[in-house]
DNA sequence: TATATAGTCTATGGACTTTGTAGGCTTATA
DNA sequence: TATAAGCCTACAAAGTCCATAGACTATATA
């Protein structure tokens, strides 16, 4: 189940990736166009500022504002940042990899094979899209693309 | 992220599927040789036996089995019982539809597009694995399988 | 330089879920 | 009838998720 943090996230990224490029949008716009929660936007956005994918600007004119071309901003990589590895099981995870307490024999182990096949069906989807792919398939941005 | 519950419900389902047929298994030997623990195991099973999964016999001599061959349980089956729907969102899910309340445009939403994507891709694993295929690949069962 | 504007950051709280445990009840077998 | 085993309900601890509050900082511009 994808969090809300990392859908209100992608929702977001698409509306600044729609924006008219080099002008930033504030986070009360944001919300408010996409009718999300303004305080806990505000952490989102923050979060990902940190993480260099967002650029801000502050006092007035400042908003938020993309900080590369959406087609450099990868999808598997936003949903891992907020919602963690995106394997259902640790020690079927290529990014956070971790053995199960209670495993005995993880070559083994009929559970671990299944759900490897489920993280990488996921990932070669997730880690092949990047924002621009979304846009284009976004009635709100898809027109601007 | 899968579940405990369910975890423990597949690694139980192998072990049972593995054990000599018509010879029912005690929740303590299973949660034992699994290490899994014992109280939460029976839950778990009981759940099962409820969806017609397993069979149990009271009393001496009693314990659980398989209800069904192992081909003929789907592994989808499970994850959904335990864990919900598939899909990362409600609207991007077949067998759980549900509309987000801050969409506007459902058919035009890019988050929703990329998301039926691994829904659907998910569900084509797991929806064609049968506990029969966990068990040839599990070093525990796979010799008996 | 004063003021309004807009992002930054930390703390916190409530609701919900997950993981498990406890213990009494019921049923089957010998 | 005693014992063995599953059945079922309740509950508790811990963690997570969603969201809000409010004080602080930096910037633009009048």
């Amino acid at each position: 189940m994808l969090s809300r943090k990392a859908k209100y996230a992608l929702k977001a990224l698409i509306a600044l990736a729609a924006a008219p490029a080099g002008e930033p949008v504030r986070i009360a716009d944001l919300a408010r166009r996409e009718r999300l929660p303004a305080k806990f936007l505000e952490l989102i956005l923050l979060e990902l500022r940190n993480r260099g994918i967002l650029q801000s600007r502050k006092g007035k004119g400042g908003g938020y504002l993309l900080a590369r071309h959406p087609r450099k901003v990868n999808i598997g990589e936003l949903v891992r940042h907020f919602d963690g590895p995106l394997a259902p099981v640790p020690c079927a995870s290529q990014t956070a990899y971790a053995r199960c307490q209670d495993c005995r024999d993880e070559a083994g182990c009929g559970v671990r094979w299944i759900m490897k096949d489920v993280r990488d069906a996921t990932a070669r989807i997730l880690d092949r899209t990047t924002l621009a792919d979304l846009m284009k398939h976004d009635a709100g941005a898809g027109a601007l693309a």
